[in-house]
DNA sequence: CCTTCATCGAACCGATCAGTTCGATGAGAG
DNA sequence: CTCTCATCGAACTGATCGGTTCGATGAAGG
């Protein structure tokens, strides 16, 4: 990062790296919590080179929610493909993924839907709104393979465990207070099975 | 609440009324989403007034997120009593309420949750941890009465039940695309039945 | 009647913010 | 070597924000 002053380093690669930057700032700060000026300062770019790669900040946060929201459902989709044909192993497989990352210490729910509530109007309702339908896919296909009679229906049920159990680990961490974790598996392969 | 220049009503009443546009206003527009100036013109108070009564408006957005956790909690409570001894009716009747609140065209999600995603530093977070853990004593309180084996982890999977359906449906309204609703309820009941 | 005080309304303050502009710099292309 | 242009860094703009202050007002209480 540390670009020097006439760098004509790949513009592809400067982009990148402001998403990755802003990624971060704005999932450990929220959107309005972290300014312009701020972002350009820790992703070692300035202001100019920002506003030609991305318009605006607006902008910017609508390449971020893009990106997180691919990369996220990839995340899962590829963790559900590697578990095998079963899919209570699939199912299982995708709840291991996100128990692991609900983890980490920096994790602070999904960035998408964090995103759609503090800007409601703007480009981030739509795309968080897309973001559950491709969960719900997901976890709809699970529930087909597994033979469910309402393979939707399952896959909104199993749609609420996953984000409510992101939404309850994402407050944990600021204070003591934590409710029990690591029910969220159990609870879908019970709704799995019931299913089928 | 056309107030007068000298007007010396009940000051409990005064801020009552402060609290109630704040909290639709807040719910509405986000923390940051409406400024101090707007929102005491839409109470039909001044600037003096509301700092008078709640010292910043991070007093005052304590105080809304406070007010805001009893009521809803207090409601769920009553809808859970009000379905009389048998838990799997108690269960019925808290989700039953929640889909009828999900159905309401302002409805934005939790705000206690909402809030303390905008703001992750102060008041925010803990009351919202609070707000969770209250819910979850809820819900826990249903599993032991059905004779659950272990009472607080269905409790905690209810809880995720709860959160993850109000932040789906909490997405729908803006845009078109919404997902399948009205499962959250038989999502509870069944794993409710499958601990007993 | 007269004091008290909650209230209004408007001006004001310092800080911050998103966004713009511009001269200087230096690496790559021809 | 020279032109091009992405980039830096810093200054600047206009708007908005949270919060403070103050004189005027008028209802309640003694």
């Amino acid at each position: 990062m540390p670009v020097a002053k006439g760098a004509r380093l790949d513009p592809a690669r400067t982009r990148a790296e402001i998403l990755r930057a802003a990624t971060a700032l704005f999932y450990a700060h929220g959107l309005d919590g972290i300014g312009v000026a701020e972002l350009c300062a820790r992703a070692g770019i300035s202001k100019e080179t920002l506003y030609r790669h991305f318009g605006s900040k607006d902008g910017l946060v609508e390449a971020v929610l893009e990106a997180r929201s691919d990369r996220t459902v990839h995340w899962l989709e590829r963790a559900a493909e590697a578990a095998g044909d079963d899919p209570e192993r699939q199912l299982a497989a995708v709840f291991d993924a996100l128990e692991g990352w609900y983890g980490e210490p920096a994790f602070r729910g999904c960035a998408v839907v964090n995103a759609a509530i503090q800007h409601r109007e703007g480009p981030a309702l739509g795309i968080a709104v897309r973001h559950l339908v491709r969960y719900h896919d997901l976890l709809t296909g699970i529930a087909a393979r597994a033979g469910a009679a309402d393979p939707a229906a399952v896959g909104a049920q199993l749609l609420y465990l996953l984000e409510g159990a992101t939404v309850v680990a994402g407050h944990q961490g600021g204070d003591g207070a934590r409710g029990p974790t690591g029910q969220a598996k159990a609870a879908a392969l019970t709704l799995l099975r019931a299913a089928r």
